[in-house]
DNA sequence: GTTGAGCGTT
């Protein structure tokens, strides 16, 4: 369904030269959109950890820095991106982080980055009866190089319906880990395997940022935290309520930062732990009180903005977006929808505490920003934001636990998504739901 | 020749 689209011209495309240092050598050639900007995302698919990116006026010889705005890249002038080779530029966390260590160079730090970010191998549950090695590989290698396809069979060798694949990259398999998969027809889960459960680092990607003024937009939060590392999610809470959420592709970035103070617009915003410190009394009524796809009212900017599209057949999945914080993007097929918010807990499976941005240059793209429709149930009829703080999980857990709680029942790992809830087609909205005809997660029809 | 929640040595 995605795997590939139908009008992808290369030639629609100008491509832009990226080193991650000033060696030419290293340089790779990545597509840009076609209205000219360059996604962050492409790029960190290719320069894992970059948060932008600069270059060497030919005449000034200075060194200048590449506009970013809302996950974007823009060309230097009018005239587009033109050949200058263009260097990626690091978060200073990546050299915060590094301080102690003798120097290194770009490439040695990003390779650091990703070996923290490890692989795990992931568990793809409802795969078509007919699937091969051969064509699960195939369908997967959109999101990244696959370097493991097992599928398991029976003794007979009949196969089970179900099987392993490993990815290369840490990204990529964000990337897979943040959509919904349909493979011929079916809806195909992908998630890590329990038992890999403790062993997949586990770290938010999502921080607090308190005293936030109501000027305060989230495309303020986004422009002001990108430079620190990818911003892959924020949310502010609409009627003010003085505090946001922002969500980084790298938690190590989320956690940094948390115990800062920072100006934004002229006012001090303290950053946080979005994990409850503590939890007040009895709140096991998020569930129930907002965070589910019937909420969405949130002033939400997604991954890489833009306009809503009118959805139909988003591929996101919605469930490990929010705590892998993957941001799909990439190629010029389909348009999602940005169902960011439910998904909160499926990267507790999936082991990720936030949301990740997933990069990626040849997955869905993303041109849609969020829903922006009040559907439903709204953060004013929840009374528990009354309370001073984040909410006590943003996992959405049963278990209320926080980031990193091995919640292993009750919660939105044990698929609570299948059943079908009333969520994105239900509420006015434009439905930008998990499948065009269905009213839950699991269309799958039996095949024959 | 069927099936559809699950969790990997075959």
């Amino acid at each position: 369904m995605n795997s590939k689209s139908e009008n992808y011209n290369e030639d629609l495309f100008e491509y832009i030269r990226v080193s991650e240092d000033e060696d030419d050598a290293n340089a790779v050639e990545i597509p840009c959109e076609l209205d000219g900007t360059l996604l962050l995302s492409t790029l960190v698919a290719q320069f894992p950890g970059a948060c932008g990116l600069k270059y060497r006026h030919p005449e000034s010889k200075s060194v200048r820095g590449v506009r970013i705005s809302d996950g974007k890249l823009h060309p230097p002038s009018d005239a587009g991106w033109g050949k200058p080779l263009y260097v990626c530029v690091f978060p200073k966390e990546n050299k915060r982080k590094m301080e102690d260590v003798s120097p290194e160079n770009s490439a040695a730090k990003t390779k650091r980055l990703e070996k923290k970010l490890t692989c795990s191998d992931l568990i793809c549950l409802g795969l078509p009866w007919k699937s091969t090695e051969e064509s699960i590989r195939q369908y997967f290698e959109q999101f990244g190089e696959v370097v493991m396809v097992q599928l398991k069979r029976d003794k007979n060798g009949t196969f089970k319906g179900f099987g392993f694949i490993r990815f290369a990259t840490y990204v990529s398999q964000m990337r897979a880990l943040a959509q919904r998969h349909n493979i011929e027809g079916r809806w195909v889960d992908v998630r890590i395997p329990n038992s890999k459960e403790g062993v997949v680092p586990q770290m938010p990607c999502k921080v607090f940022v308190g005293r936030c003024t109501e000027d305060m937009t989230a495309d303020d939060l986004r422009d002001y935290f990108s430079k620190f590392g990818e911003v892959t999610d924020v949310f502010v809470p609409r009627p003010f309520r003085a505090f946001g959420f922002v969500t980084f592709l790298d938690p190590e970035v989320a956690q940094s930062l948390c115990g800062e103070d920072h100006v934004i617009k002229g006012a001090s915003v303290s950053v946080s732990s979005a994990a409850p410190k503590i939890k007040a009394k009895s709140n096991q009524s998020w569930k129930d009180d907002g965070y589910g796809p019937n909420n969405w009212d949130g002033n939400r900017s997604g991954p890489s903005g833009g306009s809503s599209n009118s959805g139909g057949s988003s591929n996101i999945d919605t469930l490990n977006m929010q705590n892998l914080g993957i941001n799909p993007n990439g190629g010029p097929p389909a348009n999602f929808n940005l169902p960011i918010s439910l998904v909160a807990a499926a990267l507790n499976q999936a082991g990720w505490g936030g949301f990740l941005g997933g990069p990626g240059n040849s997955g869905p793209n993303w041109q849609g920003g969020p829903p922006q429709g009040n559907s439903g149930k709204n953060w004013n009829s929840n009374q528990n934001w009354g309370q001073s703080g984040p909410p006590p999980s943003w996992n959405q857990g049963g278990g209320n636990q926080g980031w990193n709680g091995g919640n292993k029942s009750g919660n939105w790992n044990q698929g609570n998504w299948s059943n079908g809830q009333a969520g994105w087609n239900g509420s006015g909205n434009s439905g930008s739901g998990p499948s065009a005809s269905g009213n839950g997660w699991n269309n799958n029809k039996p095949q024959t």
